[in-house]
DNA sequence: TCTTGACCGGAGGTCGTATA
DNA sequence: TATACGACCTCCGGTCAAGA
């Protein structure tokens, strides 16, 4: 298989046109059609439905299409370190999630280049299940996550361990001492998904319930939670900044069983160990 | 003896165009 | 959009000569 019949591939299943495919590729339409015909032949399967009025991708193109992304981002990848080679004393590219990015580590990062100037540092931002994907393609050297990844060729060293707590807006006006499971069905309660260990609890405290309002980005969540749209359960790390500036206020919550802490760690692959080893300091 | 560069020919890829 | 076709281009492997 060609690169350059992947990148054929990719241009046709992005503008579902093999003309403006090969414009894209500033190539001839002929050439679009070649490599694709070459990929099938390869695959043995067809990737491309066509008839004369649109294009779409088969299911096996379907399947293959993900695929086909990360052997071009390997390439670019590859490409660009190879590019670099000589610019600086070592590069690191490391992958997290969009809370931590937002609340735990630019003060990190911004110390960590203060005093490693000549490492190039590169951030990718993912959920748990995607940091780990990449690291194992050998995109990522070193990454923070939730979900511990279980491979030989891994190291996990528990990083920090956070607590959730009940959050409202500072002017939210609670009529009770304390908020109990029962009461969340008159609450203006707004869900987001803290990882599997949260959402076990939940459904085991409060049930399986359809949520009124569910967001799945943290930043959207926090804020709804700023705007007075509702209550919700906020991680502490990233509350407390909120708290500190009068924002949000901790509810008082009882809840029937106790909310599991969210553990976070750090992962790198075994066999890059002296390549993060600074910045795994600087982390711990 | 090995390395390097120049040259040559063949194979395969690409292009532009025409046509179904 | 697919295919065919001729022209052109690029790449690769083989050969040979010069130089270290």
């Amino acid at each position: 298989m060609e690169f350059e019949q992947l990148e054929a591939f990719l241009a046709v299943s992005q503008t579902k046109n093999f003309t403006k495919a090969a414009e894209l590729l500033h190539i001839a339409q002929s050439t679009v059609t070649t490599r694709i015909k070459l990929l099938e032949e390869k695959m043995n399967k067809k990737l491309f439905e066509r008839n004369n009025r649109m294009v779409e991708l088969t299911p096996a193109g379907i399947n293959f299409l993900p695929f086909a992304q990360r052997i071009q981002e390997l390439m670019y990848e590859g490409e660009k370190i190879v590019r670099s080679e000589g610019l600086f004393e070592g590069s690191i590219v490391f992958g997290s999630l969009q809370s931590l990015w937002e609340y735990v580590f630019p003060p990190i990062i911004s110390a960590f280049r203060k005093e490693q100037p000549k490492i190039a540092l590169r951030t990718i931002t993912g959920h748990s299940n995607d940091i780990i994907q990449k690291m194992m393609d050998g995109f990522i050297d070193i990454g923070v996550v939730y979900i511990p990844p279980h491979h030989h060729e891994i190291e996990v060293v528990p990083y920090f361990e956070d607590t959730i707590h009940l959050f409202a807006h500072q002017n939210f006006v609670i009529k009770k001492d304390s908020i109990v499971t029962e009461d969340f069905n008159k609450l203006p309660y707004i869900h987001m998904n803290w990882g599997s260990p949260f959402t076990e609890w939940y459904l085991k405290s409060l049930g399986d319930v359809i949520y009124p309002l569910q967001v799945d980005n943290s930043t959207l969540f926090v804020k709804m939670l700023l705007s007075g749209e509702g209550i919700g359960f906020l991680p502490e790390y990233i509350a407390k900044g909120h708290v500190q500036e009068n924002q949000l206020k901790k509810l008082p919550f009882t809840p029937t069983h106790p909310i599991p802490k969210r553990p976070a760690y750090i992962i790198y692959p075994k066999r890059k160990k002296a390549k993060v080893e600074q910045l795994l300091h600087f982390l711990l």
